[in-house]
DNA sequence: TTTCTAAGTGTCATTTTTACACTTTCAAAT
DNA sequence: ATTTGAAAGTGTAAAAATGACACTTAGAAA
């Protein structure tokens, strides 16, 4: 009988986080690049790699996470398995898997995780056998490594999903910030436009919003308030959710 | 360099198969019994097994379903993974374990899956390792073994959040069946009480439900007409979705 | 024929949704 | 100083959806 020493790598499991962000213009994922030598297409890749067993996912999911974009202490939640015994079938992928794994062969199911951050709270900073990181639009990007394309469409299609019932959006966005670009990002996140004053009175409607009596400065048009959110109504809503916020 | 044979059992990945019916009643899941040499209150799990290396989890799950309890051609929809490193650390699970797996200590990750079933359809008959196999109202299960009691849970928040943006409760019903059982079947999913006219007139507006202009016979009552529903509208429904189920 | 049980039905007041266009404020350019 | 460009901000009316609420009906059984 066995018995597994419990720190060492499991062959068989690994970890990707799909990181969203916002750029006040589209919505951004955090990727890594694997470097010149793959083909161009899928040289980038979400970030990811094997668990450890004695770890557990979420655990698994924010030390690889800080390993090789050094981001830290984020909230990642779970979006699902994937494990297409297939999904190693590229070339360039099980080419790379020998430089970087002790079993390349093996056959993975990964783990996804997904997470919201404010671009300007993090600086990715590549390590191990990312060569860099860095934030790209989601709709500019159209092949990734293995089956990233695939878990980053779940993503998307979760949150449009949860944008629903739940205030997540402001996750995407600094501490202070305007009605627009709220709106904005609503509208980059369910890729279709909204009417402004009704999707102002819904959000208000809320009770999410604490107007700081403060303006933009410097914009060559009418300054906008800016906005905090309460974090005591945004808490609220989180766990209960509303079933209203439907577009 | 290790080339592994594919149609292993992989120690490390199992699927477990969360099976809900409606008895008329109340809702209730598809459990597997180990038998009496377990301890009283664990004796009863979901089905589950580990996965070969050559299959995919969609189909490791409805294998493993098939072979446990005989239920074949089932859609199964992913719940997620769950992997905390201690959920074997029940003794009488261990005890079990060793008795049924190579690797008894192995880390293990499970894949759950959930699906909705007419009971009518389905008669389980237990096999491999179950000793019996049939249905248990979920509101008298609070404890399994592993982590199924969490799975378990997980699976009934997810189906009180789908059942308001997918037209799925009508997968849990005989093909003709009464308003007022969806109505109750609703009601035990929600677990809270749905009022009867408002119900029926939001039912009816999602122009799913034909009436077969049929009634129901030997109830000592006024007996209710019968109803299938239109597999036309329902699957233009389960696709697109609707935001405007919320009771 | 009476009794029991669940089926089936409508309205009104309130809230929510949708569609839609003009005025305001600032910076920059002239 | 005035004009221009650009996005911010604001209200209303018609239509649809929601929520609360109580009595009549059809059949089986006694």
């Amino acid at each position: 009988m066995l018995k597994k020493n419990n720190s060492e790598l499991n062959p068989n499991v690994s970890v990707d986080c799909v990181i969203f962000g916002f750029d006040m213009e589209n919505l951004t994922v955090l990727l890594i690049d694997r470097g010149e030598n793959q083909f161009p297409g899928s040289r980038m890749a979400l970030p990811g790699n094997l668990i450890y067993n004695d770890e557990n996912l979420d655990q698994a999911a924010n030390r690889v996470l800080e390993e090789l974009t050094s981001l830290k202490d984020i909230y990642l939640e779970q979006l699902g398995a994937f494990g297409d015994p297939n999904r190693i079938s590229k070339e360039s992928d099980r080419v790379w898997l020998k430089s970087i794994r002790a079993e390349p062969e093996a056959r993975v199911i990964t783990i996804a995780y997904v997470s919201l951050v404010k671009i300007s709270d993090y600086i990715p900073h590549a390590s191990s056998f990312a060569q860099s990181a860095g934030w790209a639009s989601v709709n500019e990007i159209h092949e990734l490594a293995f089956d990233h394309f695939e878990i980053l469409t779940a993503a998307k299609e979760q949150l449009k999903r949860k944008i629903k019932i739940q205030p997540i959006g402001f996750n995407l966005l600094p501490e202070k910030f305007t009605l627009s670009q709220l709106h904005r990002l609503y509208e980059s996140i369910l890729d279709k436009p909204l009417d402004k004053r009704n999707f102002r009175r819904k959000v208000q409607k809320l009770g999410i919003l604490t107007n700081l009596k403060e303006k933009q400065r410097g914009v060559p048009h009418k300054p906008s308030e800016l906005y905090k959110f309460n974090e005591e109504r945004y808490l609220e809503l989180s766990q209960d959710g509303f079933d209203n916020f439907g577009f």
